[in-house]
DNA sequence: CGCGTCTTTGAGAAACATCAACAGCGGTGG
DNA sequence: CCACCGCTGTTGATGTTTCTCAAAGACGCG
């Protein structure tokens, strides 16, 4: 799962890579369904996420699909290699972005400062990818659906009365393909929760917590 | 699969990260089965790969094991994230790496030109990871064998008469925990692909390879 | 209100894991 | 030099999990 830049160091949450002065930033307005990039694409800028969730996948020839992340603001998306992006990008929401130039970005002669933070980003990225190999790897259905809504939870939940409660922007076939799973059984795993008064749901895309500690037991959280 | 430096740009394969006269640079040693460092340690150093072969995993509160990657010549290994490591290391052969100041390659004041190589070692990460995701989350077992073959042979495979032939450092456990399989599921698979002469092993880590084609197919290559 | 899409549940099938036994191989000590 | 031992790898039988196929329910939208 991507991961915000406030990790490296003195960057504010909601500050940008660059200061908005900075000429090679402009940002970008995307509305549900657009597609910020395609997989091979030449890959001429990175984004950063002001608001909004994005969807990055991956598709097989034969049509199985891998959501690789979705991008929550802060997070960096478009990380390339060998000139290209190496997934597809869409918005989930109505999402704005931060636009950087790449050239600008990785060029020796560039801002050493947004230099150094996009390094940090890539690494914390790198970071919660192995977490999410264990996942796919090692973890039961439960286990990973338990994981997901625990991650997302910590994301973006908000308490509301007692309990933490969100809204999942994506649907259930975006989470199976998440998680390596099918549908079915990413809506069996939740009914198990919900029939264990784990979690409860207001309507299917929005979770409320009402046993937190019991859903991270389930995660089996490795940290 | 960690990918190798020279992506990047003017970088010849042979050549590290610094040239030997850097101050940032040395070189460390080790005999099969040392630990380079384990997860949580406080990560001070980051290490480019000269010879042998590392093992990258992370283990679950339970057992569960994942091999998050197998490290060769030219592959970066020890990416910090949190100032720690986030995985553990250990070398599956001899081996011999050059070690870099996590500090002199992070820090801004430190040299560029490394510094962005770094990035780039780090970009080709992130691509290299999203491959194996796709492996892991929706790949069958004989794929991801096939998959895996595939990589290691371009990876190290050398001719040998007609067919390309490698060496499998790894013990089958490890192949597993990397695939996200059982070690009798890989047996089975590598079993599958020996009746079916597109592979012949000469020892049981030791695997020539008699058609290509037909593993590339089985493997069902994204790219 | 009707239609399409997404979600949920059920039944059966397939893939993979687990458990168990055996084979191969290298090392060690008699 | 050979027999034994332990470890890894392989194969078989069985069990469990998850997928697939199918159908019904829920929800939003026109």
């Amino acid at each position: 799962m991507y991961v915000t830049l406030q990790n490296g160091d003195n960057c504010s949450p909601d500050q940008p890579l660059t200061k908005s002065r900075s000429p090679v930033t402009f940002r970008r307005n995307l509305t549900k369904g657009d597609h910020l990039f395609r997989e091979a694409d030449q890959a001429k800028s990175i984004f950063e996420i002001e608001s909004g969730v994005l969807r990055l996948t991956r598709v097989m020839v034969d049509g199985r699909r891998q959501v690789i992340a979705f991008g929550y603001p802060g997070d960096v998306v478009g990380f390339p290699s060998s000139n290209c992006y190496h997934s597809d990008c869409d918005a989930l929401t109505p999402a704005t972005l931060f636009v950087y130039s790449r050239d600008a970005l990785e060029r020796e002669s560039g801002d050493v400062v947004l230099h150094r933070r996009l390094l940090q980003a890539a690494l914390a990225e790198i970071s919660g990818m192995q977490d999410h190999f264990l996942m796919l790897g090692r973890k039961s259905a439960s286990e990973r659906v338990a994981s997901f809504l625990m991650t997302i939870n910590e994301r973006v939940g908000s308490p509301i009365g007692h309990y933490d409660q969100f809204t999942l922007p994506m649907d259930r076939s975006d989470i199976a393909d998440f998680l390596g799973l099918s549908t079915e059984t990413v809506c069996r795993a939740i009914s198990q929760l919900r029939k264990s008064n784990i979690i409860t749901l207001e309507n299917s895309h929005t979770v409320i917590i009402l046993k937190p500690a019991a859903l991270g037991a389930i995660a089996d959280f490795v940290k």
